[in-house]
DNA sequence: AAGCAGTATTTTATCGATAATATGACGGCA
DNA sequence: TGCCGTCATATTATCGATAAAATACTGCTT
């Protein structure tokens, strides 16, 4: 391996002359920048970012901590990723499997000084958990958990999202509709905050709030959505409507809809949730909650550069708001 | 920051004992490992990764290095993580927007000191390229460009999925076949490898070979799909099948065929490539060239193993097989 | 009691870069 | 001529860990 003391030898000069001249630290004279770039050139050297990292406590790395890498995570990632590039800063994405072992190993000491900040969507931890990682270092979490006050964070607004998307089914006719995905959990978690949008909207307008209509699935994949929603359909349990917790989920419920013979929209009405892009793909269009996942990355992105600068007031606690996007699966769509 | 030496000074022994106690490598006696790992709990301490790095010359990481983090990588990374941990590594994902800048920037010396070895997508960097990369660093490619002998690679069966699905569809009445996303480029490339296969079933089947057919793209995304396809039918070229090159591309095609009033597959056959996880959720369920994410991820990863474990035998090129898989949007399916 | 094998622990040097400080060379000015 | 300021370059110390070599400590044998 090329060093810097290999360039210094080969330029007649010091280690820290070459330095100098690479990062432009200390003014150097002309000839002699000359001979310590050729010298650089005829030896093919680059820096080696892990001496430099030790040295300077700096990474210019930002690393963004997911459960998973597909699906909703990456069409964020890839939101993300030129925000912190912007800023001439690396983006990495680990992969913590949502388990909370993962995650605080994620926000272990150790870890964390790999990197100037951290994005992470939160999956696993809950508040107490969270409450046990002391540091300094730059974090943005995001995410529906419920987090500590000292952190900042970014999250949807769900429970409003819900009900957007169940009212504008009861409008255009649904009186019965499930809760896909949803669950009865007290602790904030995104499968709680939404069924309570949803029961919301059924309060709203005088509906009953049923708990068989609360359908939850064991894995978060299209897959378990449509098994489920097809058991319930084999239960005879009637409904006119389905709000999926997430657009994976109405993905799942697309399939078993097609599958029992049951039209979108016309015998049910469907809406997801995230507005991914496939959304607008799947036939005939899904009504979705835009999410915007771009205003979510700007917003994150915000508050860690605002950190990594030094800023050191109080964090913020942020609520994305939401709207609904309406397509095909819910009448009144295009 | 703690450091070693200040577990050192706790405990009350030299920090290279601190160190045999964590790593276990020269054995240390039972009252003073208790001392150390005391001390270690008391001031929370843990080990400095880039310390680490610096002086062992390790990283235990390993880098997949992708054009874009969603859809297909997404997929393909998930696969991966697990491989990659098994053997006690971390994985980590970066960028490059498939461009060839970022590509090669991605392969410099400087970035690769970072990683104990790398699995690079390659999209934007041809075989000249690549064939400047000076580096003993393990390196497995992945992806349908054309590379250097010297570098291991996992490509997939391009030509013989696209013919698969050709002739699928012309064994089940489809005559004149669009191929959706392809190119005439000459150099290997995903997109002009998979027309060829188009191009061979249906020189098999004794069919013309129309170049109106192949209808290149603007972008690989399903939007950029859809409208090529709706300008397609307003043109008025007739067609009652559609190759598209991705299952991406395919999803715009099923949502372009439904806003036409195409009904698939009756007016016409569909299939795609790649069999991503929403092929089969996609009504009526997305006929596709199933790549065996999980079998290319084993390969690659084995023959990136191979290599960090200080083989020097000669790099692999491994064509992965491909398989079809038949559902709704083609005749003969379910 | 001396010698020795074998284990436990410490010392020293190093990975490669850079912040902080020191030295050297040169011109200007009284 | 002598002193000072300025710019260019070099030296030194350090980031935190660990490989390799050196030393200290055991108990056992004869």
């Amino acid at each position: 391996m090329v060093t810097m003391a290999d360039v210094a030898r080969e330029a007649g000069v010091s280690a820290m002359t070459v330095s100098n001249v690479l990062n432009e630290r200390l003014p150097v004279g002309e000839p002699t920048r000359a001979r310590v770039m050729a010298a650089v050139e005829a030896l093919g050297y680059e820096v080696n970012l892990t001496a430099r990292h030790l040295r300077a406590g700096r990474t210019d790395t930002v690393a963004f901590i997911v459960p998973s890498f597909h699906d909703y995570f990456g069409e964020v990632a890839d939101k993300i990723a030129p925000l912190i590039e912007a800023e001439g800063r690396h983006l990495v994405l680990e992969r913590t499997s949502g388990s909370p072992e993962h995650e605080m190993a994620a926000l272990s000491v150790a870890r964390l000084q790999l990197y100037d900040g951290v994005l992470l969507s939160v999956a696993g931890l809950d508040r107490d958990q969270l409450d046990r990682v002391r540091t300094s270092k730059p974090i943005v979490l995001l995410g529906e958990r419920d987090v500590p006050d000292r952190f900042s964070h970014v999250r949807l607004a769900n429970e409003e999202g819900a009900r957007l998307a169940t009212a504008h089914m009861i409008e255009h006719g649904s009186r019965r509709i499930l809760a896909l995905g949803c669950t009865f959990d007290t602790a904030h978690m995104m499968t709680s905050d939404r069924r309570i949008g949803w029961e919301r909207a059924l309060r709203d307008a005088g509906l009953d709030v049923d708990a068989r209509y609360v359908v939850p699935i064991s894995t978060y994949t299209p897959a378990a959505a449509r098994d489920a929603l097809l058991d319930v359909v084999a239960s005879g349990l009637p409904f006119d409507g389905v709000f999926a917790v997430t657009d994976v989920i109405a993905l799942g419920a697309v399939a078993a809809l097609a599958e029992s013979g049951l039209r979108v929209p016309v015998d049910v009405q469907l809406a997801g949730f995230d507005n991914l892009d496939m959304a607008s793909f799947v036939p005939p269009g899904l009504t979705s909650v835009d999410a915007n996942h771009e205003g979510v990355a700007e917003t994150a992105v915000g508050l860690l550069h605002r950190q990594m600068a030094g800023w050191t007031g109080p964090a913020e606690h942020v609520v994305a708001p939401v709207r609904l996007v309406v397509r095909g699966s819910t009448r009144g769509g295009a």
